[in-house]
RNA sequence: GCCACCGUAGCUCAGUGGUAGAGCACACCCUUGGUAAGGGUGAGGUCGAGGGUUCAAUCCCCUUCGGUGGCUCCA
């Protein structure tokens, strides 16, 4: 006799078994046929699922009453419209071997093996959609049947899918006691797929669907098993749904930094220089370059002293810190001297054997820097150290070189030499907990200065399963602790990610996304006891005896190149004016008033703005035009009123009209204040008094 | 590195087995115009590179370089 409690906190009494679908109808005929899915207890499932005791239940629609798209519901529907897909190309191409189908955050995927070679093409999509199409339009209910694990199994090995067979197996090891297929229509009649489900009711539910693309995938994530192929759909309960997001991806490239920077022309990457070897042109290079004043104002406050390093060193070096050894795939490879190089041709050396002889330490050579920290500990070890001095704070806009795959380099964010706002701090152990919080602080200033607000914060830690780390893991225990810390200090949520650590030492990283919806990893600041070690650093203690330092890395912009091309994104171009490359452009309205026009730009000038002059043979609309799809922050229009009464007509990127017009002095004036204090006094407040 | 797709003027993109077009940008001329495109003229491409098929290749095939989306990796 179950008796079926709703959200609301009713209740309703049941004489025997039913199901959710039948409650849903028993509620109404509109939640009857706007329902996909169902809640039992908390846990998402079937409308057909059988309800034979007391239960929870929620019951999942496309929206929520509050109007809201329902997460549960959207996933159910993308998850059908996989198995939909599925369906459709094995129709399309036979001996289609399925393996894994998901739904995603904004759509779902399905990863597929073809035996045959013939692989699905992005010229295929259309036939597979109005293959999809046609199965939909048939409306045939999803169905779905269980066997024990042995009937199942039996099933599945007759089949003789291995890929199906593993999940089942999985499944056993998670403790289920069964398998379920589901069917698009009659089970042993119709097209089934192994799937644990829930499912919406019927293929005629999915509103609107489009593929969207074709990757290839490894099985299980593990690049020495099967090459599967990954196609990418997305789903819908509505068109109008399905159309705007299609509108919103559309929207999302245009903030896309590549396309920023290349319209906005604030980087260029040259085939000719290599891939993933960025240029700074002189508007990118302006931006970085304020970004990189404003950190080391803040770095002096903090007691951080500059230093230089050069971009190679011996190879020793980095055996020393381990980086060669760890990351010898990810490095460009050594330089070696002339001489050596020679001699080695002479003996008829091969590669295989130089690469041998490297590693063994008989080729001397230099390696493009990978890392910033083993010059500064150099630095550290140039002198003696007293604990009076410590903490020791070594900072550096250093530029690494590593060898990235070349499929995951683009744009900014993913390049193969960049420039890290990187440090090395040499600390006492009781000053961990502090000197963290001071560079916890960097971060959070950098964030909030910039108006960043969506990251996240992650604690990446060794993993016990791993043997790469270096050290002893009573010190990892300590550092481990020490970032946990300092992270919850923070007061922003944030998650511990076993094998997230580096080979040295555990991190708390700040990641944000970009346009796209991808990951990246900006600031960081890392907790080392092992480089200290290796490198065998010391301190006079109060004791008159020597110490270990502890080590912090960090780098709160991370690398300037990826920050900077997630900058772009965030402001989608417009930067604010003490970052903008150009930020006031003059703009005379005629040739009449070209020399008042050059007095105001020296003016701008004068007072460290970078400002130009547009006395274009255009009209004042174009220019304004022209400076506009610029993201200038100011225009500054002079006309001869303007001269005579000595005031300039003030523009501002983004408000329709002008603002009006203020005395020269005082705009001058109002500029500079914005641009010193990074936007906390700004310009347009003149207009509002 | 792997899979798929893409590469035509500075940029965005049409196009075709018979060696190419548009818009914007650029140059020059006219216009001296008060807040998101004034008008005209012109210049600009060995169709990413190399090889092959063909009487003929920008187009078809192979290789290579570069880009995009994923996968894997990321100190």
């Amino acid at each position: 006799m179950p008796k079926i409690t709703l959200p609301d906190g009713s209740s309703r009494q049941y004489d025997a078994p039913t199901t959710a679908a039948q409650v849903a109808a028993d509620i109404g005929p509109g939640l009857a046929k706007a329902a996909l899915g169902a809640k039992v207890d908390g846990q998402l499932c079937d409308l057909s699922t059988k309800l034979d005791r007391d239960c929870a239940l929620a019951l999942i629609t496309p929206k929520s009453r509050d109007g809201q798209v329902d997460a549960d519901a959207l996933s159910m529907l993308r998850h059908s419209c996989a198995h939909i897909m599925a369906e459709a190309i094995q129709t399309l191409f036979p001996g289609t071997m399925l393996v894994y189908g998901p739904s995603l955050e904004s759509g779902f995927y399905y990863d597929m093996a073809f035996p045959s070679g013939r692989i699905p093409s992005t010229d295929d999509f259309a036939a597979i959609e109005s293959e999809m199409a046609k199965i939909i339009g048939e409306n045939r209910p999803f169905t779905r049947s269980d066997l024990s694990l042995d009937d199942g199994l039996a099933k599945l090995n007759k089949e003789g899918s291995k890929f199906k067979i593993d999940n089942a197996q999985r499944a056993k090891e998670a403790g289920s006691s069964t398998l379920s297929w589901y069917a698009t229509g009659t089970s042993g009649v119709n097209w089934e797929d192994l799937c644990r489900g829930p499912h919406v009711p019927s293929t005629g539910r999915i509103g609107a669907f489009k593929i969207t693309s074709l990757a290839s995938s490894y099985w299980k994530g593990d690049e020495t098993l099967d090459r599967l192929t990954r196609v990418y759909g997305t789903a819908f309960a509505t068109k109008p749904e399905l159309e705007a997001h299609l509108k919103q991806l559309d929207e999302a490239k245009k903030r896309d930094h590549r396309m920023l920077g290349k319209q906005l022309r604030l980087f260029h990457i040259d085939e000719m220089v290599g891939q993933g070897l960025v240029l700074w042109t002189p508007r990118g290079a302006a931006i970085r370059q304020e970004l990189q004043t404003f950190i080391s104002e803040a770095l002096r406050i903090q007691g951080y002293q500059q230093v230089f390093t050069p971009h190679i060193g011996k190879l020793d070096l980095y055996k020393t810190s381990g980086h060669f050894p760890f990351y010898r795939e990810s490095q460009y490879p050594p330089i070696i001297d002339q001489d050596q190089m020679s001699k080695l041709a002479e003996e008829g050396c091969t590669c295989g054997e130089l690469a041998n002889r490297l590693d063994k330490g008989e080729i001397e050579g230099y390696l493009l820097k990978p890392m910033n920290c083993p010059h500064h500990i150099r630095i550290y070890a140039s002198e003696p150290h007293s604990y009076r001095d410590l903490p020791v704070r070594l900072c550096e806009f250093g530029t690494v070189y590593r060898w990235e795959q070349s499929g995951e380099i683009g744009g900014l964010t993913r390049v193969r030499g960049f420039t890290q706002d990187d440090a090395h701090l040499f600390v006492r152990e009781d000053q961990i907990a502090e000197e963290l919080q001071g560079c916890l602080s960097l971060v959070k200033l950098i964030f909030g200065t910039l108006g960043m607000n969506d990251y996240r914060v992650r604690v990446g830690l060794r993993d016990p399963k791993s043997d790469k780390y270096v050290g002893d893991s009573a010190n990892w225990d300590k550092a481990e602790e020490a970032c946990r810390n300092a992270a919850r200090s923070l007061g922003v949520p944030f998650s511990e990610e076993a094998g997230e650590a580096a080979f040295y030492g555990p991190k708390i990283d700040f990641i944000v996304r970009d346009v796209i919806g991808r990951s990246w990893q900006l600031g960081t600041v890392q907790v080392d006891y092992n480089l200290p070690i290796r490198f065998d650093l010391s301190y006079i203690g109060a004791d008159n005896k020597e110490h270990r330092p502890v080590m912090i890395h960090r780098a709160p912009f991370g690398s300037m190149e990826r920050f900077v091309g997630v900058l772009i994104e965030h402001f989608a171009g417009a930067f604010p004016l003490w970052l903008a490359p150009e930020q006031v452009r003059v703009l005379p309205i005629s040739e009449k008033s070209e020399e008042y026009a050059q007095e105001v730009l020296a003016a701008i000038r004068k007072i460290g703005l970078r400002a130009t002059i547009d006395s274009g043979n255009e009209r004042v609309q174009a220019r304004i035009r022209d400076a506009s799809e610029a993201k200038i922050p100011y225009l500054a229009v002079v006309g001869p009123r303007d001269a005579q009464q000595r005031v300039v007509s003030v523009r501002a990127f983004g408000t329709d009209a002008n603002l009006g017009e203020l005395p020269f002095d005082q705009f001058i004036a109002g500029l500079s204040a914005e641009y010193r204090t990074r936007g906390g006094e700004s310009l347009k407040a003149s207009f509002h008094a």
